[in-house]
DNA sequence: CTTTCTGTGGCATCCAGTGCCAGAATAGGG
DNA sequence: CCCTATTCTGGCACTGGATGCCACAGAAAG
């Protein structure tokens, strides 16, 4: 029907958004490889070549996004923090670019515990990039790199959702008020990962200084360990 | 074989060393059901109505280990925060606890790209209880307080499965040691998210001081800004 | 002992996913 | 232009996970 036999192979979108039409009037379980195949005039077995399974073939375009934040990341020689803060603004882009299959999946994600693992799997393998690209390119303790890499990303990624859930709940707003509350996470996420990680190529210059200490502790005793901390750390 | 016909029902964990045993000797793959059936002597129909999924056996008492964790949260009255530090630790012991089980399921896990989505499907399952718990037993403005409580998961997630890897590479590990990395890595995680999280019932008594400075700045000048931060803040 | 309820096993069926092979389309070399 | 090599596609058969249906066993309740 779709695919009318006109020769040429038929592009990759055009099934994805036939697909995803079949599986939000029929759902996911009861619309079958034949049926899409026979939607989309692609056989089924080359359905299956090409995409590699039904789940594949819904998240299809986000393989590639993936596939271009990660090329995005392997090119980005700039501060990483930066970097990895761009990547998140590209993966959001994407979401927001191409609504036609990314709200539609979003809903049948929701419905279908399966889909939502499999979405789930996606964000972490966002997270494993935006882990290791942080973890190469930073100095600091041995062990501390990379559990400071990993607790980076995974507050990115987590506010990165936040704020993409809470657009594809009403994809109807405001962009300007998506990606004002997108750097808004972004700014947030900034103020707990920043203290705790540097970047490599630009050695760390400042030096931090956490204390945690009773609110009625009198600023005169704070100063005072303050003070003696620090001159114990500059000591050494 | 293994589960001689004594009339009583076959227990989940001998259905689930069994399957274990059977997907590191033949493979994941390789093994059947009726294979698992033929093994426990539970049959094919059953393991299907218990398990739910070939998979599930792998992960059944992954997801008992799960609803232990959550009935605990749930009936954590406490400090919000140290509640969900305190979860992590059980899960890190779930772990710990059931090695004959947890170790080889890591060696399938990391070999077979589906089951590695499953038990990423697994730790997401912990971060969105834990966020949802700290959400719930949080004050603060409306939006950022879901934002600062999934932030906050993710990183508590993030770091325990970075200390879990670790052990998981070389279970015969001093467990001493383990827990010693744990508690660094809770540490670490406190740093970052203790700012930004605060309880609702018990309003925080202790502050926290963050400066960054230049390493040249030189200690009497240090002081001289800290106390000029301290007291600005505290007038307010 | 009969009834009811729950758990179990056997059977048939559906369908995702894969290997195999034949044919069409495309590219390249003469 | 034709012939050939390569690649992509579609049809076919088959494995095996997963589900619905039904019959039966055992335990609890009457």
């Amino acid at each position: 029907m779709a695919g009318e036999r006109t020769g040429g192979r038929v592009a990759t979108r055009e099934v994805v958004l036939a697909s995803v039409r079949l599986f939000t009037e029929d759902g996911f379980d009861a619309t079958t490889m034949e049926g899409i195949a026979a939607a989309t005039g692609v056989s089924r077995r080359s359905l299956f070549r090409r995409f590699g399974s039904k789940e594949d073939i819904l998240f299809a375009e986000h393989d590639e996004l993936f596939s271009t934040v990660v090329r995005y990341l392997d090119a980005s020689p700039d501060d990483p923090l930066s970097s990895v803060f761009a990547a998140a603004r590209l993966v959001l882009q994407g979401y927001l670019g191409d609504p036609e299959i990314t709200v539609p999946r979003y809903r049948l994600v929701r419905a279908h515990p399966r889909l939502r693992d499999r979405e789930v799997a996606m964000t972490a393998r966002y997270q494993a990039a935006f882990s290791r690209y942080l973890a190469d390119r930073q100095d600091g303790g041995g062990e501390e790199r990379s559990l400071a890499a990993g607790v980076a990303a995974a507050s990115l990624i987590s506010a990165h959702n936040h704020v993409l859930r809470g657009w594809l709940r009403s994809p109807e707003q405001d962009r300007r008020e998506v990606w004002a509350s997108f750097d808004a996470a972004m700014e947030f996420v900034r103020r707990a990962a920043e203290p705790v990680l540097r970047p490599a190529d630009r050695p760390s210059r400042d030096r931090v200084l956490v204390a945690v200490y009773p609110g009625d502790l009198g600023r005169d005793e704070l100063i005072r360990r303050v003070t003696a901390a620090v001159e114990e750390s500059e000591g050494a």
